[in-house]
DNA sequence: GGCCACTTCTC
DNA sequence: AGAAGTGGC
């Protein structure tokens, strides 16, 4: 076996690390041999590297799934490399294989990487097919009636719950794998954590059970638990009420359509009983299965939105520098109890409930008005379920730069967040052991408290619990000063512009990147934060990689451009990804489509052109240039066509043709440039 | 049944 | 902050 007469065919295994409901795997059994291989390649991430925690489940999960596969018949082919394309072609090369399966991806680098994994191999000969194994429906088929993609999360939802055809039942696992011949193909031993975190992640076993298997039964367990109080339970802080199924679901352990069948069978039953408590739990829980769905939509019809913002004026916010405010947040001290509860136990148990994800998140890019990329950075290297689309999604919402998220100029206070998620204290008790003995009245602002009820409670503040690092008073006022010292600079820079300097300040001012701190390794510093507040503000001007501008500021342009676009659609609507003006179409949204082809018939890319609409050079500039900004008047909504400002300077001058140079991998060799995002966003 | 004040929630 | 929902009159 294994000749290529034969023909094997290999699995690839990415973020779908499951036997039960695994479409590639499917089709790799049901056409004969298999090799199922996984490659880590953790360098082509670029900035986004796996962080420790994601790397330590990654680990026991590819364990369980090679146990899995090996009581199927044969078992995990683990390859270590910096480059999945040409360890794919190794791999073939060495085992014969004439087919490789694999399932969709919609992260921009794997867009790229899987467009380019095709491209490369079937011009080897060899049959590529791809599947949809991560979502209830392929971002393409969700679209309005005019078939452009939603811009908001209601409307994509609603779309989603009334779809005129069922999400595919999930498939059994299979019964028997037929091994492929790997006789000349070794496994690498991957190596997914280095000695000084090994003592950190013992904690995590102790916590997570990783593995396909045990994303199953942490699904009966939810079903059969807790969701029905779901709906009850949202508010609180407290994570025991989730599912607990994110981490499994980002690492495709479990698969979003059996979660989603199982659940609706609950919604049949409840509503039949008239629960209706638990049909509204379900339809909440749903809820969060959909903002998940909606990632991976954003980010595939909007690809930049992680790397860049989408409306540039966030480059000239005036980030506030402080490695102080950052570690006092990390660790927890930030004198805020509810912020600093929820940085304890995301330090101690890689988990935080959504809720409070908002709330430190928020108060990290508004209150302390840090780099968002460094809080993007820590919850990356510290959440179990870090996931570029959710995060993504996440921050931005945050930030007040989606059409239907926060606006920017908001604080909520802390304070008050404390009373409503956690109004009896327990959370910060459990987490903040030297509050413990504070009665609930002051537990959530503590500066408040009388003297003697301190004393009684054991706390000094400013010395065993730390006062407030900023004020929340102080916070929205320097909020304001920095939200005008950024349509200052945005000004500067568009007239700038205007003057004929080519791409204007705003780029050149940035070539002092603000560098993430040194390793942040916080279990080493436990000395007190000092919190000297106010004086000593050090502010850079830096592409902070805030997604995009708040509907608040929503640009002149960016409603004409919208239009521009709207018609744009039906121009183009006939065109199939390859046929596009490539040298100036944002390249990733091409691959997008292009990597989805070969399961599909190729009818129609609804939405294919939204976002690819041409553009002038004019429009080129439109980031920098497109400033009149107006204050919110309403009714306006922007319309998400964020590519329209960014893509074509993304690229300046990029060659043509999607097969010759259409790769990041190509333009960009040394791969762990390959996507660095500061280079990608900045031009030429 | 309609109107207004009050509460709740916003991905 | 503003919309949508709730409940009183």
């Amino acid at each position: 076996m294994g000749m290529s007469g034969s023909g094997c065919s290999i699995v690839w295994f990415r973020r779908d690390l499951r036997v039960e409901d695994n479409p590639a795997l499917a089709a790799g059994v049901r056409s004969g041999a298999v090799v199922a291989l996984f490659i880590w390649a953790p360098e082509e991430e670029g900035h986004y590297y796996p962080g420790r925690v994601s790397r330590w489940w990654v680990k026991q999960s590819l364990a369980h799934l090679d146990s899995s596969l090996r009581s199927l018949g044969t078992s995990l082919v683990t390859k270590r490399s910096t480059d999945s394309v040409s360890c794919l072609l190794q791999v073939i090369k060495s085992t014969g294989a004439t087919q490789l399966f694999f399932n969709h991806l919609y992260d921009p680098i794997s867009l790229v990487r899987d467009h380019r994994a095709k491209e490369v191999l079937t011009a080897e000969g060899v049959a590529v097919r791809s599947f949809n194994a991560d979502l209830l429906y392929e971002p393409w088929e969700v679209h309005d009636e005019e078939g452009r993609p939603f811009t908001t999360f209601t409307g994509f939802w609603e779309k989603c719950l009334s779809m005129p055809y069922d999400p595919e039942a999930p498939l059994l696992p299979p019964k028997r794998i037929i091994p492929g011949d790997v006789s000349r193909c070794p496994a690498d031993t991957l190596v997914f954590e280095d000695e000084s975190e090994k003592g950190s992640n013992a904690l995590l076993a102790r916590a997570w059970s990783p593995g396909w298997s045990n994303a199953d039964k942490a699904l009966t367990t939810f079903l059969n638990g807790p969701l029905i109080e779901y709906s009850k339970n949202r508010r609180k802080a407290d994570s025991a009420t989730t599912s607990f199924l994110s981490p499994h679901l980002h690492f495709g352990e479990i698969s979003v359509r059996k979660v989603f069948h199982l659940v609706r069978i609950k919604q049949v039953l409840w509503a039949n009983e008239g629960n209706v408590a638990g049909e509204e739990s379900v339809n909440l829980f749903l809820k969060s299965i959909g903002l998940r769905e909606y990632s991976r939509y954003m980010s595939f019809n909007h690809p930049y939105s992680h790397e860049r913002p989408l409306l540039g004026h966030l480059k000239y916010f005036p980030w506030v520098v402080d490695e102080g405010y950052f570690k006092a947040w990390r660790q927890g001290r930030t004198g805020y109890p509810l912020v600093d509860a929820g940085m304890r136990e995301l330090w101690a148990t890689g988990w935080l409930h959504d809720r409070i994800r908002v709330v430190v998140s928020s108060f990290f890019v508004k209150v302390l008005q840090l780099p968002w990329r460094w809080g993007m950075k820590y919850f990356w290297d510290t959440l179990l379920d870090a996931d570029l689309e959710s995060d993504a999604l996440g921050w931005q919402y945050i930030s007040g730069t989606l059409p239907d998220g926060r606006e920017f100029d908001r604080i909520d206070n802390p304070q008050f967040e404390g009373y409503k998620f956690d109004p009896n204290g327990e959370y910060v008790r459990r987490w903040l052991p030297e509050l413990a003995r504070l009665p609930t009245e002051w537990i959530h602002h503590p500066w408040n408290a009388p003297e003697s009820v301190l004393q009684a409670a054991g706390i000094e503040l400013g010395s065993n619990y730390p006062l407030p690092i900023v004020e929340i008073v102080a916070a929205k006022a320097r909020l304001q000063e920095a939200l005008s010292q950024m349509w200052q600079h945005e000004a500067a820079s568009r007239a700038a512009i205007e003057n004929g300097m080519e791409e204007g300040l705003g780029d050149s001012s940035e070539s002092t990147p603000i560098a993430f701190p040194s390793e942040t390794h916080m279990e080493m510093d436990n000395e007190p934060i000092r919190n000297n507040p106010t004086n000593n503000i050090i502010r850079h001007y830096e592409d902070q990689m805030v997604p995009s501008m708040t509907s608040s500021f929503l640009r002149v342009e960016d409603e004409e451009t919208s239009i521009e676009l709207r018609n744009s659609v039906d121009n183009s609507r006939a065109e199939v990804p390859s046929n596009i003006n490539v040298t100036e179409e944002p390249r990733r949204e091409v691959h997008g489509h292009a990597i989805m082809q070969a399961d599909r018939t190729n009818d129609a890319f609804p939405h294919t052109n939204f976002s690819r609409a041409r553009r002038n050079s004019e429009d080129s500039t439109a980031e920098s240039s497109s400033s009149s900004r107006r204050e919110r008047d309403g009714g306006v909504v922007p319309v998400w066509s964020p590519s329209s400002s960014s893509y074509s300077d993304q690229f300046p001058g990029e060659d043509n043709g999607i097969g010759t140079s259409s790769s990041y991998l190509q333009r960009h060799p040394q791969s762990h440039q390959l996507l660095n995002w500061r280079r990608l966003s900045q031009t030429g």
